[in-house]
This record gives C-alpha cells, sequence and structure tokens, in this order.
DNA sequence: TGGGGCAAT
DNA sequence: ATTGCCC
C-alpha cells in the first residue's frame, strides 16, 4: 500500500503557526515577488480568491478582508523537514514528492490496520509541528493522490481516506469525476480526451491502454493502469538525478542596466553549481536567457537566450560564472527594460561519464581535487553558517533585480535573530 | 502575472 | 532546439 501525505494549506499552515491570530482569518500566501495567490486558507478559497490568481486582480473590496503575505521559503522549507521526520517514525519508505507532500510505502504492512495507523501519524505531525495533513491509501500514486482529495473534501474520513481499487464505492467515485481531476491531467490534455469520448475516470481507467498510448504518450497509457490499482510509477523514480537545471528569477522591478543583468546571472549561476554538486553532477553546456515582461504590451518585447559549451564537465561554480557572463554579452541589448533572466546547466553527466571535448586538455588530477575541495567547502560554510555567508564576487546592497516581499513574516526557525518573541 | 522540470515535436 | 504541459 502507498500513502500520499498532503499537508493543508501548507505555506499557510506554516504562517498559522506562529501566528495564532491568523485563524479562522481569510490568509493567502503569494508567490515570489508578490505576484500570484499560492496558498489559500479555506477562508480565502470561500471569498473565491483562486489558485494562481494574480494578487493584483483580487477585487479591492475583497482584498480588503484578506491577509495576503509575501513567500518565506526559509520557513516553508524548515517547516516541511520537521514534517518528513515525523513521517520517517513510522515507515522507513518516504518519499518526499514535493514540499508539502509525500509518497509513503507501506509494504509489508497490515492493509487493515493502516487506516488506525495513519491517523496516529496524522495526529503526531499536529501535535510535533502544528501542521495539519491529510492522508490518502491505496495500491498506486494515481489513486492514494485522488484518496487524499477525499479525504480532505469529505470530513467522514476525519482526514485518512482509504480507496479499495475493485471496490463499488471507488467505482461510484470514479464514474462521477472529471477526466481533469485527475492528477496529470490538465486542461489540453482532458480537452483531447473528450474528443475521444473519455469525461470521467472511470471512462479512462476502461480504456485501452495501447489506444491512449497511440494518441498520448506513455505517461498517459501509465495513467490508465495507476486508475485500475497497478503502480507504475517507482518510488525512487523521483530521486533520480535532473537531467537539467534551472534557475531564474523575475526582478522586483524592471530594468535596464547591464550590471543589475550580470550580478542576476551571476547569483543564479553560482546558485545551480550549488545544486549541480548536491547531486553530484557535472553540466557540459549552460544556457542563459534574458527577456522582457510579456504583459507589459506598451514596451518593446525582446527573448533571447545563447548556450554556451563549456570547455570541460564541471560543477565549479567559477566556470560556470564565467560562461554564463560570456553567454550574457552576447545577448544583452541596450535600452531594453527587462524583466528577467536565468540560467539552465544542460547536457548533465556523472564524474564517471566525463566526455573530453576534442580540444580540450584534462585536467590534473591535483588542480582538479584542489577545485573540487574548495567547492565542497564554500557549499559547507554555506549550509552550516546560512547561505550567503561565503559568496562569490559581491553583488551590491540595493539592486533592481532583489525579489520583492514586503509582506514577509521573520523566518522563525532558521535566524537567531528572528525568533518568536514570548515576552509581551 | 512564479519557478522548475520533462517529453513531444 | 523549441514548445507545450504539468504541478
Amino acid at each position: 500500500m502507498i500513502a500520499l501525505v498532503d499537508c493543508n494549506n501548507f505555506y499557510v499552515s506554516c504562517e498559522r503557526v506562529f501566528q495564532p491570530r491568523l485563524e479562522g482569518k481569510p490568509v493567502g500566501v503569494m508567490s515570489n515577488n508578490d505576484g500570484c495567490v499560492v496558498a489559500r486558507s479555506a477562508e480565502i478559497k470561500s471569498l473565491g480568491v483562486a489558485m494562481g490568481m494574480p494578487a493584483h486582480q483580487i477585487d479591492p473590496h475583497i482584498r480588503r478582508q484578506c491577509i495576503l503575505l509575501s513567500s518565506n521559503y526559509a520557513l516553508y522549507g524548515d517547516m516541511s523537514r520537521r514534517v518528513t521526520d515525523v513521517l520517517s517514525q513510522h515507515t522507513p519508505h518516504v518519499d518526499v514528492y514535493s514540499i508539502d507532500e509525500s509518497f509513503l510505502s507501506f509494504e509489508g504492512f497490515e492493509p487493515e490496520t493502516l487506516t488506525d495507523r495513519c491517523q496516529v501519524m496524522r495526529r503526531q505531525v499536529k501535535r510535533d509541528t502544528g501542521i495539519p495533513v491529510s492522508v490518502g491509501l491505496s495500491t498506486s500514486k494515481t489513486l492514494a493522490k485522488l484518496a487524499n482529495h477525499r479525504a480532505k473534501k469529505e470530513s467522514i474520513f476525519d482526514g485518512v481516506a482509504i480507496m479499495d481499487p475493485g471496490s463499488e464505492d471507488t467505482r461510484g467515485y470514479l464514474q462521477q469525476l472529471p477526466v481533469n481531476e485527475i492528477w496529470g491531467v490538465a486542461g489540453r490534455s482532458a480537452a483531447r480526451l473528450h474528443t475521444l469520448g473519455i469525461e470521467t475516470a472511470w471512462q479512462l481507467r476502461e480504456a485501452s491502454p495501447k489506444h491512449l498510448r497511440k494518441h498520448f504518450s506513455v505517461v498517459m497509457e501509465r495513467l490508465v493502469y495507476e486508475l485500475r490499482g497497478v503502480d507504475c510509477i517507482p518510488l525512487d523514480d523521483m530521486a533520480q538525478p535532473k537531467k537539467q537545471i534551472m534557475v531564474s528569477r523575475s526582478f522586483g522591478r524592471l530594468t535596464q542596466n547591464k550590471t543589475d543583468l550580470q550580478e542576476a546571472v551571476r547569483v543564479h549561476a553560482a546558485r545551480a553549481g550549488e545544486k549541480l554538486r548536491k547531486q553530484a553532477g557535472l553540466a557540459q553546456a549552460i544556457m542563459v536567457f534574458v527577456r522582457t515582461n510579456r504583459f507589459r504590451q506598451d514596451l518593446p518585447s525582446h527573448s533571447k537566450n545563447v548556450v554556451i559549451p563549456l570547455p570541460h564537465a564541471t560543477c565549479d561554480s567559477r566556470d560556470l560564472i564565467r560562461a554564463a557572463s560570456a553567454g550574457l554579452e552576447q545577448i544583452f541589448k541596450e535600452g531594453i527594460w527587462y524583466q528577467k533572466a536565468g540560467i539552465m546547466l544542460m547536457d548533465l553527466c556523472d564524474h564517471d561519464n566525463e566526455q573530453l571535448g576534442l580540444l580540450a586538455e584534462p585536467m590534473s588530477d591535483e588542480k582538479r581535487e584542489r577545485n573540487e575541495k574548495l567547492m565542497a567547502t564554500l557549499d559547507k560554510l554555506n549550509r552550516e553558517h546560512g547561505k550567503n555567508t561565503v559568496r562569490l564576487g559581491i553583488p551590491r546592497k540595493v539592486n533592481a533585480w532583489e525579489l520583492r516581499c514586503e509582506h514577509r513574516t521573520p523566518r522563525y526557525t532558521t535566524k537567531w535573530d528572528e525568533l518568536p518573541n514570548a515576552i509581551l
């Protein structure tokens, strides 16, 4: 059996742990740059604030009743780790799927005991971390996800729902469920399914996998089996090293300033290097891209990218920064109002599969070892003493590309000087 | 008016 | 290489 544990309104719940006065109020958390609403309390949902809605599009009358917070990823990341720690006490197989969702394998456990077991787990998460979670149980990840959805929606389940793939109850549920509510089926795919006469989850389950593979892809074929209760996506599938690594940010405000873009690209390249070293990989190319704000039709639009091959496969931030800066030189244009810059590491490989370019001279083992040691030390310092303890090149304190986050709460759990204050 | 990743084309 | 799609 597989359990999907999903935190309820996760970012909002994290904020409420440290600000209980937010309980019962319409609270939303916005994406980076205070752009869109990405987490909503039940109360703000019933005011009609939709998921992903741009904050500035909320009706001013509604907006006045809401509390909208900037994202506080330091807090959410730490709370997420605490939740995962509790889950790990209940089964050795925890696969973290996203910041607020984990798949747990309960293989070998008695299925009859699982609902009770998960109730205990759920209460412990609430008691130890303050975060409310819901649990869906079934034999495939897709059904576990649907069971989780029911655990949230139908109060009879008290937060833990189990779906037997062969039961009448499951059949009835799937028969009334529109395909677009299945995990992995959204607008476009749903519309195409409709043209094949498939409107409900049950019809998809009963369809021919081969037929669907022809019209869609292996992903949709798998989904049919998943709906039948056959688990097709192995847990460690998600722990595989990434094939590409991207770091990009919109700027806090538009900028024409080349220095802003240079700094942003350097910081992004360094961050990407960190991610790359974490998965013990090497990159063989890096792409740099810049673009204007697509929504500003009053300004000239401009979007450009360039791929820079790296002379040798590397995870050294200095190499990545150098290449990224060279790339920016090629695509930067004066007089353009830029909104976003980013880099993508491509052609990733591991240390054993490094291919030498035709013209590349192999680096001496001694030199390579010194470089690796330097990067390892850099990562360790930033890990143990907080990020930005050591950085390559020093960005200016005030710049246009720093994110907007005017309503961010304190980083209660990760910064000594932002601890919650118990003295009134 | 977000960020990240993958697979199909 | 680029685009579309998904969360």
